[in-house]
DNA sequence: TCTGGGGTCCTAGGACCC
DNA sequence: TCTGGGGTCCTAGGACCC
């Protein structure tokens, strides 16, 4: 907290600003055609065990959701137009409006796609009227001196400089991007609350979380599993203790959900209050990637050992391609794989799964010297997979290395043989940046369906630190 | 006809070394 | 003479996010 004269302080405020139906909106966007009509973007490829990436406004008030799948999308709208999505395109957008909202704070955390968090200041005075209208203007360059982000104040204002920002990131996305491309902004005073406050307003929300006395009545009103951390298997664990709502779990003891929760139960208590402390992470103080990783769902469950040899072997050279593009070498590499439903529906085996899923599976990993050449990976997995497999059919199967440290010259060993290889993998790379995915490909491979890769530049820790 | 694909973090037990 | 304790790595498994 800084105190000026006249009392006047200095408030840390986080704007959640999360855009609506991002890849359906910006498809809209692109083509005047598909405005105003339902549309369903798909995965970009003909699989048949595809779901939407997004859904426009108009297909969702068909009860067309993201995440559906698409003979589920056109029973409930049978007009529903299905564009091929495309995300270099979603990725151009993304750049320009992060370029907006650096003009208003450089303390700007990417969390996903379509989702940043930004942190700014409140210059609030106790006496209203000294309040003026044009405060938004006066602080929207303001600088803050590290020591004054780092005091995270909590007390009540009325978020007007916020509110002013808001308003005029709206109306310049809508000026300088296209007017079908929206958001929903939530303006509170940690993240978790400007998170919530964006969700509860869509679409072109706006959506203030003033006190703490507001967020409780918020918090009492809405699901458990509504607040970001919390999903269905918290959710159902908490149901089976008679906890329902947050008002529920407010009443629980710390030392009851930390014994229940471990960790988790931390999250829980503070969550239940609103209380959120993690800071925003800026993208250039963001850690290196943790791992590197693909799975692909087949069109028809396979016990095909030369045809899951072939998805393997696709998958691995991926994975290499983008680690060598990084500059990043690995030493873990975990294969795990889903079971395709038993005739009758029922599961075939219990299994645990990895990563979570109601598909019975398992998974194993395996550390080897440190590589980003396809081969030795897709030679790990391979031996992990052949480990763990029960010869039945199976649906799925991913693959991801981790364990990752930038690439040196000493990795790269100092054999003559390996040396050579590395030419090679090289001049692969190179013709495959140039004439694109698989131009160039191991011998295995000719003749194999297409697997794309949707890239994400920015990465992120996707949930709250506990 | 039956939930895709890309990520992150936490915990716990066992092996191994000093 | 046969057991203590601390640290680190490996592996499996369980959660969550968009």
């Amino acid at each position: 907290m800084v105190s000026g004269s006249s009392g006047r302080r200095v408030m840390r405020t986080i704007l959640h600003i999360d855009f609506n139906s991002y890849f359906a909106t910006v498809e809209q966007q692109a083509n005047p055609r598909l405005r105003g009509k339902p549309i369903g973007v798909t995965g970009g490829d003909r699989m048949k065990r595809t779901v939407l990436g997004a859904a426009s406004v108009e297909a969702k008030k068909f009860g067309v959701k993201t995440g559906m799948q698409i003979w589920e999308a056109k029973k409930l709208c049978p007009n529903i137009i299905l564009v091929s999505g495309d995300s270099d395109k979603y990725l151009e957008c993304t750049k320009r409006f992060l370029t907006i909202l650096k003009a208003y704070s450089p303390y700007l955390e990417v969390f996903s796609i379509d989702e940043v968090f930004m942190e700014t200041y409140e210059i609030w005075d106790p006496a209203p009227s000294v309040i003026p209208a044009k405060a938004g203007i006066h602080t929207n360059h303001l600088w803050i001196p590290d020591q004054v982000r780092d005091d995270n104040i909590k007390t009540t204002c009325d978020f007007a400089n916020a509110y002013l920002i808001a308003q005029q990131i709206k109306s310049r996305i809508r000026s300088e991007i296209g007017e079908w491309i929206t958001c929903s902004i939530g303006i509170s005073y940690n993240k978790l609350m400007a998170k919530l406050a964006g969700s509860l307003q869509k679409p072109d929300g706006l959506v203030v979380i003033a006190n703490p006395e507001e967020t409780v009545k918020i918090l009492d009103e809405i699901a458990l599993d509504e607040i970001c951390g919390i999903g269905g298997r918290i959710k159902v664990r908490l149901n089976k203790m008679g906890i329902f709502h947050f008002k529920q779990l407010r009443q629980v003891p710390l030392e009851i959900l930390t014994f229940q929760f471990k960790s988790y139960g931390n999250f829980l208590y503070n969550a239940a209050r609103g209380i959120d402390e993690s800071p925003i992470i800026p993208f250039y103080e963001k850690e290196e990637i943790q791992s590197v990783s693909h799975r692909h769902t087949i069109d028809h469950d396979t016990d095909d050992l030369r045809e899951i040899k072939q998805i393997l072997l696709k998958l691995t050279e991926l994975i290499a391609r983008r680690a060598r593009a990084k500059k990043l070498v690995g030493k873990t590499v975990n294969c795990w794989f889903r079971y395709g439903l038993h005739p009758r529906g029922e599961y075939q085996v219990t299994f645990s799964v990895h990563p979570g899923g109601v598909f019975t599976g398992n998974g194993m990993q395996i550390t080897i010297q440190y590589t980003n050449d396809g081969l030795e990976i897709f030679q790990a997995a391979w031996r992990s997979f052949q480990s763990m497999w029960n010869g039945s059919k199976i649906r799925m199967i991913g693959v991801s290395i981790s364990n990752l440290k930038p690439q040196t010259p000493q990795n790269l060993s100092f054999l003559d043989e390996v040396k050579q290889k590395e030419v090679i993998i090289k001049a692969l790379d190179k013709i495959n940046d140039k004439y694109g995915e698989f131009t160039l490909k191991r011998a295995i491979l000719l003749g194999t369906p297409i697997i794309r890769r949707t890239p994400n530049p920015f990465l992120t820790d996707r949930r709250f630190k506990v």
